[in-house]
DNA sequence: AAATATACATAAGAAAATTAGGTATATAAA
DNA sequence: TTTATATACCTAATTTTCTTATGTATATTT
């Protein structure tokens, strides 16, 4: 787990770019997706995850349908168009920021 | 510039990064050579840094030398051996922490 | 039967930054 | 020469964002 001051910033990017690639997803998913595909080292608390889907739902980012999946509710979210645009933007923002931290912080990327 | 969000969690890392490499910096110069080497697109506030040298300091990370410029007060700070250790801590997590997100959000880095 | 996993949610508090203000000297421009 | 900008420190109120804690409820595994 990374020092969770350093994830702080991360989550609305993280969230648009899990559901630009995955059409929808539900709250919970969100955590053990991101959970699994970092191998545990960023592991999303739902006290920040369900407020920021709320927020970003009321901000016209997200729209959601709800399902009931036995006795169970299940809130699925999507991004809108204008979500879209913005998921690339925070993707790309955060790519130009590696960028300029590598040359600030004198750090080479691992090549695979 | 980037989205404040973005640089958020970082700066301790930054200034950690800094002072490692210059022996000796004072707090408005630091905000100069993070502005000059990021070409402007990370501006530290005054606001965000002070308080984070002095909480710094109180930790025993940095140390500070008082001298006079002039009729001007400037206030150096330094990395103490402790600081040194967690500078590499801090600049090899948030390495590490950069992997992660490049799997995450299925981003290359540039090659130089 | 009890513990864990799934699945949602909120609320109090903490942490970290922004915004805005304050003091003061030095230098460049109008 | 006065005004604006740059240098150089600082703090306080507010805002933003996250953590921690708690709550509800069903499903599944031990």
């Amino acid at each position: 787990m990374y020092a969770s001051e350093l994830i702080k910033g991360t989550l609305k990017t993280i969230v648009l770019k899990l559901l630009t690639d995955n059409e929808r997803m539900y709250g919970y998913e969100i955590t053990q997706k991101v959970k699994e595909s970092t191998s545990g080292k960023i592991q999303l608390t739902e006290g920040a995850l369900y407020p920021t889907l709320h927020a970003m739902e009321k901000q016209g980012i997200l729209s959601t349908e709800v399902e009931n999946v036995g006795n169970r509710i299940r809130k699925y979210y999507k991004v809108t168009p204008t979500g879209k645009k913005l998921a690339d933007d925070k993707v790309n923002e955060f790519s130009a920021f590696m960028e300029t931290m590598m040359i600030l912080l004198d750090i080479q990327p691992k090549l695979s």
